[in-house]
RNA sequence: GGCCCGGUAGCUCAGCUGGUAGAGCAACGGACUGAAAAUCCGUGUGUCGCCGGAUCGUCCCCGGCCUGGGCCA
């Protein structure tokens, strides 16, 4: 049995993943992008090492900072993790926030081999050029996507170019169901009583040192790399370059770490069906 | 005590000679299959400080009061 334990950012995901992994001797993998950078710690909110300890944990600081894990990186990586531990009878607990890339890890998500193709000649087109130019190759696609969303139009067009088929297509061959037996719970907590939190521990993270710590990555890798993606990081790039002063930056962080949650909670009541809202450990129902 | 400026959305503020109000940010809702802590879409949530007056009709005009700031005593 699988147990995927999903919530907004700050709800206390880390600490029931362990909880129950302690109670049905699992282990616990991760599903979240940033807890899996090594050298990121403060601003990601890791589980501690008392709690990596006592439970095995996989997928955590598997990257360097400069690394990039797309959701097919993921899925490559996650997929024989949860094959080894289920035939060993191990209890799993993915724990993380990660939605899209929970998805690719539990349903029957399908990512091909991109061949290497010059794309440049779509870099210089304007948003609804690009959207003109995907309704000719992927009608269908073309009519879930906003123009302005170059983004995703972006991909939908390189999907064709790379693969040779396009984006509705390919979908068109997958089933969407579960590879596994799971259960999905998901941590409810009242906004009002989220966002307090968020603000906690943001002022913790600044604290703990989150500013030096970004410090020291910023100089060793330079500002362009894939971590700095993330909130807490990119905002303190933003202090170190002078664009903003300490409480500016930590403002921001706070701020995008709500939008972030709400994103997320969206995220989670529209993409897993069968998801179930809880508070703690004793709303899981356990298998035996 | 006198004079001046202000009080409009959660915040900062617009509002043409009177026709019951709108921007940015925040907030809220939504989309999501190789950038997802990313990207994108949608929504105005209001005793226009209070009371009275003039007017067919007022955020806007008149009077009083409350309140914040400044200057002079």
């Amino acid at each position: 049995m699988i147990y995927a334990i999903v919530g907004p950012t700050c709800s206390g995901k880390s600490r029931l993943a362990f909880e129950i992994a302690k109670k049905i001797h699992g282990e616990i993998i991760n599903c979240d992008v940033f807890q899996m950078y090594k050298e990121l710690n403060i601003g990601t909110a890791k589980p501690g090492k008392k709690e990596r300890d006592a439970i095995r944990h996989h997928l955590f600081d598997i990257l360097s900072p400069d690394q990039y894990c797309s959701v097919a990186d993921y899925q490559k990586l996650v997929r024989p993790i949860i094959d080894d531990l289920l035939s060993r009878n191990i209890p799993v607990i993915i724990v993380g926030g990660g939605g899209l890339y929970l998805r690719a890890a539990l349903y029957d998500y399908e990512f091909h081999e991109q061949k290497i193709v010059d794309l440049s000649r779509f870099q210089n087109m304007s948003n609804n050029e690009l959207y003109d130019y995907l309704k000719t190759i992927d009608f269908d696609e073309s009519k879930k996507l906003h123009p302005n969303n170059r983004q995703r139009v972006m991909r939908a067009i390189s999907i064709y170019m790379q693969e040779g088929i396009s984006k509705s297509e390919l979908l068109a061959t997958q089933r969407h169901v579960l590879l596994y037996k799971v259960r999905f719970y998901a941590i409810s907590l009242p906004r009002e009583g989220l966002y307090r939190r968020i603000d906690d521990r943001v002022e913790k993270m600044f604290a703990d040192g989150l500013l030096s710590e970004a410090e020291s990555l910023y100089k060793k890798y330079g500002e362009n790399i894939p971590a700095f993606r993330a909130i807490g990081y990119k905002e303190s790039i933003g202090y170190l370059n002078g664009l903003t002063d300490v409480n500016g930056a930590k403002e921001a962080i706070k701020k995008h770490t709500r939008n972030y949650a709400k994103t997320q909670m969206t995220f989670y009541r529209h993409q897993f069906p069968t998801l179930q809202w809880i508070r703690e450990i004793k709303d899981v129902i356990f298998d035996e």
